[in-house]
DNA sequence: TTGTAGGCGTTATCAA
DNA sequence: TTGATAACGCCTACAA
């Protein structure tokens, strides 16, 4: 367990200074062939690593970003940090996670943690509903670039990445209108989190597109996980008229209605046609399989990335917003092919 | 974009010394209620934060730990990060992820990229097979904890999170024999990691205890993909005498396997018993339901985390290596309910 | 080409 | 109770 060796230790080996070591480790033109090979032969000898953090003190450069996540272990949290890791390790940074909880305060402080580990940026994707958009504005005053993804809120000079939520809910709609739908159901969120209003709004404006009513009894909030899946679409069902076809802004939803429907022996899709929102991996592998509007999570990922470099690399001038849309993509399967 | 304000911005404010304002930021109790109340009031006026690099640099602590994985968008491996996190982050910890991408050289890179940047720990599943461990033996004799989960090498002094394997394996089988399943074939992945190799083992011996014959021919070895299951299950419905259950060392294979079997109008359980391993989230939700043996992959987490939290503590001392084998539970669905 | 000296933000030791 | 100073490991003017 002995004491890491530093460029002091290397120096006095050789008998010079430390300030020479440095620069022949970091291939500084001005210096001798021989120092420089001589000081390469005795760092690997004493095993020398270079010490990050004495660099970072330096430097003002901790080549850290924070991400910070409701819960990593969720499949898309998970593929969009994927995405950052994959962009950002070979540019030399390091990712530190964190998770929220969903819990607003815990939230608040884990942003303070992460400036106080000097990271060089956060991407976050939030657990604040806009109510607390101006206690956490006090946060985000600080010197280093903030990007959002995926659950945004909007604040002047900060940049964001979202997925056209409209359009998939839009594109999701249609297609069950065009599978020949005529009485379309909507399981959404909660609508503070801005990204399941939007979907919502999709929605709506393609019933209007097709001249199709829109009736506020489809329309259930619910949490994201099957049992609320199940239980909304038993309140659907009960209704005079039920209707003949879901579009849910989350696949756990979905996931529970299709077990309702099909206790209930009605027949996916030739009865009632489902499509959710996410793409799971597991909505895949259902029989039926269940149609999806993807979102290309690492993508998502690697676009957060390069705008927290370009962010990085201009830090000269004024920080530029950007607000990335990426295009949604509508995974027809079965769930919802009722025409041949 | 203003500079940060440190404590010597404090100092000179109330024209004090800087060791003083750092007593009074610590709650050392010798300083005078007067200072430290000016000191705490400046200190938030001027938004001071605490510089996490340079305490660390000084007390030679970063308060980091890395954690390594092949791929972080696998639930698996989210879990088991989750269950980290959510142990370490109350003790202020903060977790940089890294992944190896499987590939031996980036995980060798990473581990030393991780030491540079003087984490006080590092844990990890790897990548490497047992032809890599004499390589990989160098980068471990640092004066840092490495803990090894799931996919694990054994090192002196070095500790171990595992499952028990094995007796899942063996579980999982005598579950299938006990289903009076007579022909039981095996899925297994790559041998050269050692968790497999249990599982395998656990299969064989079940099948001794309870006298039925090992057939080499029924034993497979395949990447753990769907596609890579459909083929296997397709080569074992070819044989002479074809098996008439599967346990599988992964869901994904098995999940394949099942798609073949319905494919051939094969009924699950009634004709073809199978059983998976890792319980997956994806296995609840098919036709038929997909018995697994479960891992509590969080809970692996935590207990890595835990063992992580111990060595530090214990610094002083002997670092003392501690092999955990957690227990696993076998989940059995529809897939292989054979009897009633 | 190499050495000297100062500083990044803290804390700890010793003096006052 | 407070101040002065050194140290953590590294880099970089500036000087030699």
């Amino acid at each position: 367990m002995k004491k890491k060796a530093t460029i002091y230790d290397i120096a006095k080996e050789l008998k010079i200074t430390a300030a020479t070591v440095s620069r022949a480790l970091n291939n500084n033109p001005k210096i001798s062939e021989k120092t420089r090979k001589l000081v390469l032969e005795t760092a690997t000898k004493l095993n020398y690593k270079q010490n990050r953090l004495a660099l970072a003190l330096k430097s003002g450069k901790s080549k850290n970003v924070g991400v910070v996540v409701p819960f990593i272990n969720k499949n898309f949290f998970a593929s969009v940090i994927r995405g950052i890791e994959d962009e950002l390790y070979p540019k030399g940074f390091h990712v530190i996670i964190s998770q929220t909880h969903e819990d607003k305060d815990r939230e608040k402080k884990i942003i303070q943690n992460l400036i106080n580990a000097q990271v060089d940026g956060i991407l976050l994707s939030t657990s604040f509903t806009n109510s607390n958009k101006e206690e956490l504005r006090k946060e985000l005053k600080k010197s280093i670039p903030f990007i959002f993804f995926d659950r945004v809120l909007k604040y002047e000079n900060i940049s964001t990445i979202t997925i056209n939520d409209y359009k998939g809910g839009f594109d999701a709609t249609e297609h069950l209108i065009k599978q020949g739908c005529k009485r379309i159901a909507h399981f959404s969120v909660n609508q503070d989190i801005i990204l399941y209003k939007n979907r919502f709004n999709g929605y709506k404006d393609a019933l209007k597109k097709h001249g199709l009513p829109f009736k506020n009894e489809y329309v259930i909030y619910l949490k994201s996980d099957m049992e609320a899946g199940k239980e909304a679409a038993k309140k659907l069902m009960k209704l005079p008229v039920p209707p003949d076809a879901i579009f849910s802004s989350t696949d756990n939803g979905i996931l529970g209605a299709v077990k309702y429907l099909q206790s209930k022996s009605i027949k996916i899709p030739e009865d009632f046609c489902v499509i959710g929102f996410s793409n799971e991996p597991f909505t895949q592998f259902l029989e039926p399989a269940i149609s999806s509007v993807d979102q290309s999570p690492v993508e998502m990922g690697k676009m957060a990335a390069q705008v927290f470099l370009e962010q990085i690399e201009n830090d000269q001038t004024i920080m530029v917003q950007k607000d990335v849309i990426l295009p949604t993509t509508l995974i027809v399967r079965k769930s919802s092919s009722k025409l041949k």
